[in-house]
DNA sequence: GTCCCGAGTGGAACCGGTTCCACTTTTGTA
DNA sequence: TACAAAAGTGGAACCGGTTCCACTCGGGAC
């Protein structure tokens, strides 16, 4: 258990002041000497040197090291987001840190408290909804914060990545009308969620230019966890004139969801079409192959990572910065025309 | 973008000495008067301080910090896995720094050198198999090292956890045999991983107390990544004696061998029975629902940290330990007794 | 030949905690 | 009552980097 060589070992070694070897470790902080910045590398090779993080922390006062916070990693929305943003960001040489919340603001609280004790540089975030003044003094501690997903729009500073919620619900809304359908039925976040009002806007939106009434049974705003999307799903199918087709918008209840139809041996597409928020490559092996709003994760995790690393490296225009990504529709087998049998 | 209290503000507010305060922070490092311990912990609510980690970090000389090191959270079981860990460990006041290493020596040791550099004092990993003198480089730094899901023979001073391998793969492929199939084909992780291995052997031995040969054909040790399971699945289809039943043994590889079966219209349970390794939630919803083994999750993700923990904290018994939790097997509908026709 | 400027260098303070040690004040016990 | 042991306290060194500053050179301009 010997202990690693610090920047002083490398100095002595090496014939020359600390101050040159950090300045060899940080090449724009001052000039040195092409040959001394040779001797120095070869002996830091030599003796296999590597600076500690922690040191350069303290002083700099930041670290390279960004927060990312999520729901939970269960949620395979989050999962492959969380899997590109580290992915790109060790591309990059930053470090993630990563909390989940469960979708509890004091949770999410606790977290953001433990990234600011690690002087954290940046976070990237789907935010609960809750804590806005603790977000508002991060930023005050100059934390660079993106949102990705959701957004709070109280905090009108912060950079937002996000998909098309109005449009991506009002395009699955349509091809369903287009397809007959009038009573199409949406479970969807609570209405506290910025992901939930414009998704409820878009169906409603979809509607409305088709002179159909929207009928608020329909519209199930209801938590991310647990059954609520099962249980959602169940009420639907039993009140007076049921839903002949179902857009399920939010990725973390899209499983209760499903397994419930399955249970209830509910026949796809024929007694309910069916529309989810969802890139889970399962959706497709399922019998029939959902049809799905594909989220582009990739983009999301390459738009909101830019977005800090651009506001570390300080270069990016001042004001606040709205990223709105293209989700694709992908129709499946699961959505049928309306039949005489069900149309009332 | 005001800078938070230090120590030292604190010190000065409450009257005392950096030592006092430091004392009231770390309540075993010495005593220190009630009433002053009040003074101090109001003074700190007062200013809402709160201690630097990067300080604490580089006079320590260990970071209250785990890194986490797996594949790719793209794959359902470490995204599971990872969630729970993340969890765990919050509980504990621990945080985790994330790196996955897509299954590629060079990336695993860039990570490694990362961890150390940020003087982790532990690490959780799924190791890809190389970096054998970095691994033990890192224990010898003092860094606690816990092997979970895989190990590394070589490497035997190390903690590990994970499922009983063989004992999983013989009771699935007795499974198989009692239900009269004779010609079980296996598709697993690499000959090079421990749990490839691990599972081959229990395939065989289920063969040899059944008094069954083993046909090296339709075993399939391939590697995780890409397609290479639905590869072997769409090459073992079409060899002379096709098999009559599948074990996919690795999470990693259900999907693309799925979505292979799906493609060819494969007849599942009647053309084929089919257990896989994995319990991913959609396994059960699809048609017929798959019989899996249910690899316990919480299990690992406990018994990993408490191992990290519990030797951060110093008081485990030397010696390497090894821990293994039974993984169930859930028979669902895709598995039939072999018929006349397939039966050769 | 002077003067000036910039490249190159080392010394030392600093970041914000922890910890050792010396010192004073209690407390307990003989 | 006396004295050792324990409780409580503050000063200062230390962890390993970064950075400011003062200083020494050399070369070019005048």
């Amino acid at each position: 258990m010997k202990k690693p060589p610090t920047i002083r070992d490398v100095a002595a070694a090496a014939g020359v002041s600390v101050s040159v070897v950090s300045r060899v470790l940080n090449p724009d902080s001052g000039p040195v000497a092409p040959a001394k910045r040779q001797g120095v590398l070869r002996v830091m090779e030599e003796l296999g040197y590597r600076p500690r993080a922690a040191a350069r922390e303290l002083s700099v006062g930041k670290a390279l090291t960004i927060g990312l916070v999520v729901t939970d990693l269960s949620n395979p929305f989050f999962a492959h987001l969380a899997d590109r943003i580290v992915w790109e960001a060790r591309s990059h040489g930053v470090q993630v840190v990563l909390m989940t919340t469960q979708e509890d603001p004091h949770l999410e609280a606790e977290s953001l408290d433990t990234l600011m004790d690690r002087s954290v540089s940046g976070v990237i975030a789907t935010p609960t909804g809750g804590n806005i003044e603790k977000w508002a003094r991060l930023q005050d501690l100059g934390v660079n914060v993106v949102f990705v997903d959701r957004t709070i729009e109280e905090l009108g500073s912060v950079d937002v990545v996000s998909i098309e919620n109005f449009d991506s619900a009002q395009r699955s809304t349509e091809y369903l009308i287009g397809l007959g359908h009038s009573r199409i039925a949406l479970v969807t976040g609570p209405k506290s969620t910025s992901t939930g009002r414009a998704r409820i806007s878009g169906y409603t939106a979809a509607h409305e230019s088709a002179s159909l009434p929207v009928d608020p049974l329909l519209i199930r705003d209801v938590p991310f966890r647990g059954d609520a999307g099962g249980d959602a799903v169940g009420s639907l199918l039993t009140i007076p004139q049921p839903p002949t087709a179902l857009i399920v918008a939010n990725t973390a209840q899209v499983r209760s969801s499903v397994r419930r139809l399955v249970q209830m041996g509910v026949d796809i597409p024929d007694q309910l079409s069916l529309i989810v928020f969802d890139d889970n490559p399962w959706t497709e092996l399922m019998s029939p192959p959902l049809s799905v709003i594909r989220q582009p994760l990739d983009m999301l995790a390459v738009h909101s990572l830019e977005l800090v690393l651009g506001r570390m490296r300080g270069k990016l225009p001042e004001g606040p910065r709205l990223i709105e990504v293209k989700a694709d529709f992908l129709p499946r087998n699961s959505c049928a025309p309306v039949t005489s049998a069900l149309a009332h």
